[in-house]
RNA sequence: UCCCCUGUAGCUCAGUUGGCAGAGCAAGUGGCUGUUAACCACUGGGUCCGUGGUUCAAAUCCGCGCGGGGGAGCCA
């Protein structure tokens, strides 16, 4: 049996097909019934076309039990449409009923639902124009990050979804544990974590980053890609508790190589979507976003403007009544500062770097002038941080000068140090958040909408 | 965690100064010479989120609770 997207691309015209589906609407007139049956596997659906005057009566039975959201096989011959909106059509003889679908109790109509309604109905929400093409996106996209990867001769490494190390402080983190914590509450007497399944306590990772960086000082270019657990009590339209995160990391490079690394991947990731997934891009565009593909058009055919934390800062201050929060050197970039770089100032993707390193995480690499670190920050229109990346410190000493000074214990990371020990050389990457990269290609403006079954603060339905 | 908005039919929402519960879409029925989120007509459909209070009278005003959304912070 042939899916609907090789029956719609093949159009094999006088041909006897049968199609398997669902039904997305049914339109009666007098003389014709048309039913649209869709299987998921492309935006589009067939049209099938029931002849009212010479329909079985078993076929009529099976039309009047056909409602919206019903799993249906027809069968027919496929005809060049006599009207506009489809090139051909399924001219249909037979309908078999194979799952019913009551139209009083089904919650999605066929009418425009709001995302908000649709997040509570999670099960079913895939069945939806959105989010099923934003499922077939996000799809699409992961496999464009494997393909970029792979082509460049990366190495795709699994890193520990399990930690007993609070990695990079990079958040709060969940905990996990197999002692029974009713019966240690009973008690009220202190946890013995050498009781628990690891011996001590244990978490789910906020980050692969300083797994992967053995990996690199062995395979040179590798790369992970999987979910991130950040126990945050954030609520917001670009925060999930759980999400999927791609971490690549060269070896023997600076900087400069990180950057160009973010700029060719995003703009990858930009044309897959253009030129490959245009059916569902088109949708986006026409009901999601409009001017959604102008723009991400322009962003991959545009050199990614740099400019280092200081000359930003020095821009931002010439406009400062703009802003509720005052820019200064030393000072985080907000969210709005972030936006006006990109939006105002540069009018497109920009890369920031060379951050105070007070701002910044203990394993990027010193600056010079000792008041800078290595660090870079994609910002895009719109969206805001993007990307997040830095040279990582690779000399031992100033390495364990910064753990100190950000009061971290280096002998809770002997095996990252001994990186650094031991034919440690430059190298650097960054993490690219998987789902604000959908949010920003669908225009799907929820981080909840691009993700199947969102976790998030008081959300782990479904 | 902080700030703001919001909860009324299956869905999206209106509801005036506190005075009989409304519309569009969906559903059901009928009509329509090929429809494209079809169209036209009719019909059915309500714990006004919960709870306590003010009042002759509460969807409407007040307190508390729960749910949803947006923004900030944190970050990807």
């Amino acid at each position: 049996m042939k899916d609907i997207k090789t029956i719609l691309a093949e159009r094999s015209t006088g041909s006897t097909i049968t199609a398997k589906g669902w039904a997305r609407t049914k339109r009666d007139t007098k003389n014709a019934i048309f039913v649209e049956l869709y299987d998921g596997s492309c935006f589009t659906g067939l049209q099938c076309v029931f002849d009212a005057g010479s329909m079985s009566e078993a076929t009529a039975t099976a039309l009047a039990r056909t409602t919206t959201g019903a799993a249906l096989a027809v069968t027919g011959t496929l005809v060049d449409s006599p009207a506009a909106g489809q090139p051909v059509e399924l001219k249909a003889t037979a309908l078999e009923v194979i799952g019913e679908c009551p139209a009083d109790s089904y919650p999605l109509q066929k009418k425009a639902h709001s995302l908000e309604f649709l997040r509570e109905i999670a099960h079913l929400r895939p069945r939806t124009n959105t989010i099923g093409a934003a499922a077939r996106m996000r799809d699409e996209m992961a496999y464009a990050v494997h393909t970029f990867y792979h082509d460049r001769g990366f190495k795709y490494v699994h890193t520990p979804i399990i930690t007993a190390s609070d990695c990079e402080g990079a958040g709060e983190m969940f905990q996990t544990t197999t002692l029974d914590l009713d019966a240690i509450a009973k008690h009220g007497g202190p946890v013995d974590y050498s009781k628990d399944f690891f011996g001590k306590k244990a978490f789910l990772s906020v980050s692969g980053q300083l797994n992967v960086e053995t990996y690199c000082m062995a395979l040179g270019k590798v790369y992970t890609f999987g979910p991130t657990f950040r126990a945050e009590n954030s609520n917001t339209t670009r925060h999930l508790a759980e999400f999927w995160m791609i971490e690549p990391e060269i070896a023997f490079a600076e900087l400069p190589d990180d950057m160009e690394l973010a700029e060719d991947f995003v703009k990858h990731l930009l044309s897959w979507a253009l030129d490959k997934c245009s059916e569902d891009m088109a949708f986006f565009e026409k009901r999601v976003q409009p001017g959604l593909i102008e723009m991400l058009d322009s962003v991959r055919s545009k050199k990614f403007a740099h400019m280092t934390y200081t000359d930003a800062v020095a821009e931002l201050e010439k406009h400062k009544d703009s802003f509720e929060f005052k820019p200064f050197w030393g000072c985080d970039l907000q969210t709005e500062h972030e936006r006006y770089l990109s939006e105002t100032v540069i009018g497109g993707p920009v890369i920031v770097t060379d951050y105070p390193k007070e701002l910044k995480a203990f394993y990027m690499r010193l600056n010079e002038d000792g008041k800078t670190v290595r660090a870079m920050d994609v910002l895009v229109p719109r969206i805001g941080e993007i990307i997040g990346g830095s040279e990582r410190e690779y000399r031992y000493d100033v390495l364990v000068a910064n753990m100190k000074a950000k009061g971290l214990d280096p002998a809770a990371y002997w095996w990252y140090l001994d990186l650094r020990r031991f034919g440690s050389a430059p190298h650097a990457g960054f993490g690219l958040g998987f789902e604000r990269l959908l949010r920003y290609v669908t225009g799907i403006e929820n981080i909840r909408d691009v993700i199947p079954f969102p976790r998030a603060v008081k959300q782990a339905d479904f």
